[in-house]
DNA sequence: CTGAAAGCGCTAACAT
DNA sequence: ATGTTAGCGCTTTCAG
């Protein structure tokens, strides 16, 4: 660490004299000033105004047990999450949220198992009242090392359960995946479609997860033929496809567990002459603007309001925060809802 | 900001209580121990792994007055900047060093001129040792910002001067834009082409001038109907192509300002059916994996080693930081090689 | 409603 | 080499 910093700044020592009351006074102007008199409060604040005074956080830090601080953790399991633009709009809403909360985001990029010691001790340490995680992953070690270090967490995404055995429950927030699925699909059958196909997502991610059982929730005897297994890519989403009408030609529908893998099957449908959705009428799910719009036809697929959700991480961390010792039950985790968004493929 | 936060966690004095030594040895030796004998050294040691002991982070700061903290500042003038793979690699470099530093990264996320009290307010507040940003646009209001709040900053490309009268100097780290546009020239020139042209970037960015500067280095006589305007996308980088093109239907190689564009005047090229490089050769810039690869034939480009540059700029802050009140002289910036990358465009 | 005083946990002179 | 002693700047009882 840096030997030096911020050069001296006026205290609220300084204010206090300049105002003519105590520190103590001064002190409650600054925090709101509830109990004092106008007269003082506005002399300090005039105070505070001349001398530019900016209260020192370490100082107050150390006395309030609580740093404004969250951090937000990256793992970064593959390329390129970071630069996903699914999390740019989650990490954009938990910046927003967080400055309306007065709280500062602390970047945790995780970039292995190596790294998860540091984390542990920086978590543990005390530096930030919470975190913020995504479950990308259902061996994911974080959500043990958070749980263990006790580190107020909020996920984004229903975790995998590494440890749902140790009984432990994360909060999170989530779209709802199961439901959004069952809309989808649900609109393929009132578009009168009778061979409705699904395209899967890993099998080691909730959201994937969640999707295919809102699939089954609706095609209660779908055929186990009528779904193939993707990984969430364009390229998976194209062979998917190719399997899928090998098995069942006469499929007249898909639902994709995502858009990406939407985009492939389109690209399938494409080269095999079918048409969409005349033939084939196909719906995603994410609503991710860079393929959504690029797509041809335009793609009907479900909406999650990611950066909704981001800012709804926040808020639940700040519930929890505030719970304080008290209600240390399980927190509630949240579930948010999910649209369909028709366009021109279903 | 929420009420609560870390649980009581054991302090110094318990530590030192433990090992049976003063505070002020178990200080000493949480901080390296120097100048304490071994036995006392181990026994502190000890104390601190029985007790889990971690510092008081604000309570170190109050009295060092410096808080391991840096603020890595995105501006977000445009979509994406943030899930810009270019903007990615260099965060990693700077996470990564900052984390060998013992620093924390504080994401500050201005998305308008909104934001800007508030980031300057942050930053006076001497919330964080130092900030990292980047240089975007002539007109950026950043610059003048930081150097008001004067918190130790270092800028990620050269920024351009809106106060370039007032005199500030910021330092900065960027590759070594002129010479590399000169090495892809010269390279063209060896390559006995005789008609060179440039599509050139935003006229608002140190990056773009600077190559362009590069350019008529080597090419001191260059027809300025050689040179076409360009805005670093795919897009313009097609359209400036077409209009090079007739213009100058002779010119048989062109330098673009970045990767982006240069795989726009590929496609131009191909439609116009002209071959890469036997009628025209083409050379970019940044050497970006995603574009690079993916182009037909493979991009010749010239290549900036950018998680190198955010590793850099970490350690420019840290050596302004060091040299603390004295060397207040202006501090030096560092520009970084570039090399040229062969590949098929010549 | 306001002020006096007691720390929060740690480091850094200054003694010893 | 180790211990003693002041604070760092702020909030927060507790008196008045």
């Amino acid at each position: 660490m840096p030997e030096q910093t911020t050069g001296s700044r006026p205290t609220l020592e300084a204010v206090a004299a300049r105002a003519g009351v105590s520190r103590a006074t001064a002190s409650r102007v600054v925090n709101g000033g509830a109990g004092v008199r106008r007269p003082l409060v506005d002399k300090v604040r005039q105070a505070v105004e001349e001398l530019g005074y900016v209260p020192n956080h370490a100082a107050r830090t150390l006395v309030t047990r609580r740093n404004g601080a969250v951090a937000v953790i990256i793992a970064e399991p593959e390329f390129r999450i970071f630069s996903d633009p699914f999390f740019e709009q989650q990490v954009r809403g938990i910046s927003r949220e967080l400055t309306a909360h007065d709280s500062q985001l602390v970047l945790l990029w995780v970039e292995g198992p190596g790294d998860h010691d540091r984390i542990a001790r920086y978590l543990g340490g005390g530096h930030v009242d919470g975190a913020l995680a995504f479950s990308l992953h259902n061996d994911d070690e974080l959500p043990s090392i958070i749980s263990r270090v006790k580190v107020p967490t909020v996920f984004g995404g229903r975790p995998g359960w590494p440890g749902a055995t140790s009984g432990l429950a994360l909060p999170y927030v989530d779209c709802d995946n199961r439901g959004g699925a069952r809309e989808a699909v649900r609109h393929l059958v009132s578009l009168g479609r009778e061979h409705i196909a699904h395209i899967a997502g890993p099998r080691d991610q909730t959201s994937a997860l969640d999707r295919i059982d809102g699939y089954r929730d609706v095609l209660l005897d779908a055929d186990p033929d009528l779904v193939s297994q993707g990984d969430f890519t364009v390229e998976s989403g194209a062979r998917a496809m190719a399997e899928l009408l090998e098995r069942r030609p006469g499929l007249d529908a898909v639902f994709a567990s995502n858009d990406l893998m939407a985009s492939g099957a389109l690209r399938t449908l494409r080269e095999r002459g079918l048409r969409v959705p005349d033939d084939v009428a196909v719906v995603g799910f994410d609503d991710m603007a860079s393929v959504v719009e690029s797509t041809d036809p335009p793609l009907t697929t479900v909406r999650q309001d990611i950066e909704g959700m981001g800012r709804l991480m926040v808020r639940l961390l700040m519930r929890v925060l505030n719970e304080g010792e008290q209600h240390t039950g399980a927190p509630a985790s949240v579930i948010t809802p999910t649209t369909l968004v028709r366009r021109a493929s279903a």
